[in-house]
DNA sequence: CGACCAATTGAATGTGTTCAACCCGTGTGG
DNA sequence: CCACACGGGTTGAACACATTCAATTGGTCG
């Protein structure tokens, strides 16, 4: 199943390949191959050599590390139009963490060398992966600061208000769908499952009303309010 | 007070820097500045225009985000031999941090914009900023880690064995010199002053013995073995 | 129906924070 | 030269938040 136009279009969006001429772009994927994984597929392992970096079609991909005594770290998740592991082709210990897959989906899987090729000769493309690169350090940043400051449930709100995307700014509330299952968001949010399901039961007082997957907030503006310290 | 050759020499041993020839090196160091600070002197503030990244000739900076609630989080801190910033000139939104002078220091300040436009005419020097930028995102990686699964105590240990240069190897005990003041290092560890205080005086069971900015360690792969989960 | 797994809830525990008191070395002004 | 204030650091006690362990629910797949 290649990649439909439309496809190529959002790709060409990224900030990844917004260095690339749209034959450029053609080359590249000339390249490229488009794989469908199954849930729980294990992509690369920490160390492996980066031979690949991957854009998501569909699906959703969790980055993480395996600790010496069996607990698992998620680092980042990532979702339909997202690129991840870019960054590792330039690491000579090779990925940084593992990858798998969360839910069935598509990957574009690209080949490091001959996207390094490329990079050598379009500075341009270099400045993308540049920008792009300096959106995740930014990104790690954030989270930094986050971990450190917010609570549990303040961390989840903020999660919750990602993910709601706010069609009607008229209105002050919303319904949100959590895009896995909350064993993974909360690990992602640094916490344990119950923690999380008790930081969710504590928002009830925010407004904030979860059933299964679907959450619906009904006052957005009070529960940023609330994420902010202070 | 100019560069010296010893300076110079060290400075294009920098990763960011591998990629220029010394005539390049040369060149750009024309452009760029040599600035002494003063303590608590501030370089930049968090989302001021990116003009100039930095290299640390002598003293600290620490890099730091301030709350609305006036908490300050610690993001890093350099030391000599170091810079730090490089990845701000892509960031459209001005540097994500603030930056201080934590003691009286040397800087090596380049202008994002000459350097900008280098790394555009010189493929190795993009490369080498891409390495650069890798680097910092998997200590970002690691830092994540340790925040979500070391104790305090953990983590303090974690960083005096960062500083521990082992001179020799048949010693299994070394003297180190913690290398800034204590709320520095306790903020930076994403914890409170008497946390780090607390944390200390448990590593006492560990053969850590601690008197003012001095420490010593007396048996170095036992720390390391209590520095690991399970 | 029964087994299993995700999710929730309760109770006890643990780790770090908060608030307060105190020590000590340094620097300042009378 | 001494008295005193100040800031960094330490220590104690009470507290807050998250984890752990355990029990229970509810849904899904066999």
């Amino acid at each position: 199943m290649p990649l439909s136009a439309q496809e190529i279009e959002r790709i060409h969006e990224l900030p990844l390949f917004s260095g690339l001429s749209p034959d450029g772009l053609r080359d590249l994927l000339s390249v490229a191959a488009v794989r469908v994984h199954g849930k729980r597929k294990t992509l690369f392992l920490q160390g492996d050599p980066a031979t690949h970096f991957f854009v998501v079609l569909s699906g959703w991909v969790k980055l993480y590390r395996l600790r010496p005594d069996g607990a698992e770290v998620v680092v980042e998740i990532f979702g339909a139009g997202e690129s991840f592991a870019e960054g590792a082709m330039h690491m000579p210990e090779g990925y940084p963490v593992s990858g798998e897959m969360v839910e069935e989906g598509r990957l574009l899987e690209v080949p490091t060398a001959a996207f390094g090729e490329r990079v050598r000769q379009n500075p341009d493309l270099a400045i993308s992966m540049l920008a792009s690169m300096a959106v995740r350090l930014k990104s790690f940043v954030n989270r930094i600061e986050k971990a450190e400051t917010q609570t549990a449930a303040q961390r989840v709100a903020d999660f919750m208000l990602k993910f709601s995307r706010q069609d009607r700014p008229e209105d002050k509330g919303v319904v949100v769908r959590l895009p896995y299952d909350k064993q993974l968001i909360a690990n992602r949010l640094g916490m344990k499952p119950e923690t999380l399901s008790r930081a969710l039961s504590a928002l009830r007082k925010q407004g904030v009303h979860v059933d299964g997957a679907r959450a619906e907030i009904r006052d957005l503006p009070a529960l940023k309010r609330f994420t902010a310290p202070g």
